[in-house]
DNA sequence: CTGCCATTGTTAAAAAATTCACTATGCATC
DNA sequence: GATGCATAGTGAATTTTTTAACAATGGCAG
């Protein structure tokens, strides 16, 4: 018999979850009913036993010598990562990454809705993307209070990403997700994800460059 | 004396190292001249160890008793990572995330060149962004050869991700950046990197539900 | 209802990554 | 030139994560 356990759930546990998820959302499209972890692990590039493990933290949602089913197994993982609710969103800096982020649909579909745009520029103030006003910087604490707002994204240039966050956490944010390339310091209580594309550009320039010299060898 | 290592570098280190990177840029510019493995930790968010093990698999670039000179590591790393020259990248996918990142100048700041568009919509193709035109996807391989460009992007929605990536290997590219939120396969000598932020905005959802539930407890 | 098969859940082993603790060494001071 | 101090480099210990192996069990056939 399964039991809620305290332990501590890897990260990267939680981004592999990510993963499944949307494989499982694929197949379902498909008409797939049921899938085995060696199956799902194959889609997902991972380890068969990684899956089981990956899922043993939140519950037994398999069935023996059967499989999981697709849609089950998705509406348990969405549950046991908070994902069956929608989360109020605003985002801080309309740059060009920003209003891509604003015009993009899959957060919505994820749950993620984002509800007010900031940017200190007063020329981008007043300013509508996809059917959001963008809005000074200095309303931010009082609207993201008002309007119950539990995430930021901050899509600013890196030497502006530290007061972005001074004001989301003013707001009483609870969690940062920073796209721009620089580290904000936040307390603890605060969680911060940091998107940086550039950095998985140098891992790929790293691993070409790496695989010439070994060919070389 | 150091001599070189062929120990394999974990991930995660190449990724620590662009952090370092865009912390020392920001402290060249505010003229520090000499950081302690200490001080850039704090920065950076990581174990003092565990930036100068990091920087162990490269070489030794500190002076004991003084620390490493901002610029000089800097450059070091950036050497160390293959990004001491620029690299010709091709796009594939013009949608709101195809389009931030060409007009992005992070990119080529950082020696990363967009020198083609591609997308398969025809209301797309001709479309001029930021000095390049859209062209169809069936004239990327030949183009990618031509313009010898070893890293692509792809920010097509997922269902197309696979065919790109394809059209990307025909074309003889050496890694892929995928932004699109769905998985591809390609040979072991593909070097793949995912840019996954719906992942991120999980991980934040989750963490904020857990700090949620263990406060109730 | 029994026994077999497939596949999960779980424990143990292995591998990898991180942190600690200490050694070595460059610089500054006297 | 010797001494002390600060901090890098490094090997060992610890912790974490991944993988392998296997025991448990649900479903299905007969």
């Amino acid at each position: 018999m399964h039991q809620l356990k305290f332990e501590r759930i890897p990260r990267a546990t939680i981004s592999r979850l990510a993963v499944y998820v949307q494989e499982l959302e694929v197949m379902e499209q498909q008409g797939i009913k049921v899938i085995s972890s060696e199956k799902l692990a194959q889609l997902c590039g991972v380890n068969p036993s990684q899956i089981r493990k990956d899922l043993a933290y939140f519950g037994e949602f398999g069935v023996r010598g059967v499989g999981y089913y697709v849609h089950e197994l998705r509406e348990a993982i969405r549950q046991s990562l908070g994902l069956d609710r929608t989360w109020n969103v605003v985002l801080v800096g309309v740059g060009n990454l920003g209003r891509a982020l604003l015009r993009h649909n899959l957060l919505r579909k994820r749950g993620f809705v984002i509800v007010a745009a900031f940017d200190c520029d007063p020329f981008k103030i007043g300013e509508e993307i996809a059917g959001l006003e963008v809005n000074c910087t200095s309303k931010l604490p009082k609207s993201t209070r008002d309007m119950n707002v539990e995430i930021g994204i901050i899509t600013t240039p890196p030497e502006r990403a530290q007061r972005a966050a001074n004001y989301l956490m003013e707001g009483g944010i609870k969690g940062i997700v920073n796209f721009a390339p620089s580290r904000i310091s936040t307390p603890e209580n605060i969680s911060v994800e940091y998107v940086d594309f550039i950095n998985h550009m140098f891992s790929v320039a790293f691993n070409i460059t790496q695989k010439q010299i070994r060919g070389l060898l």
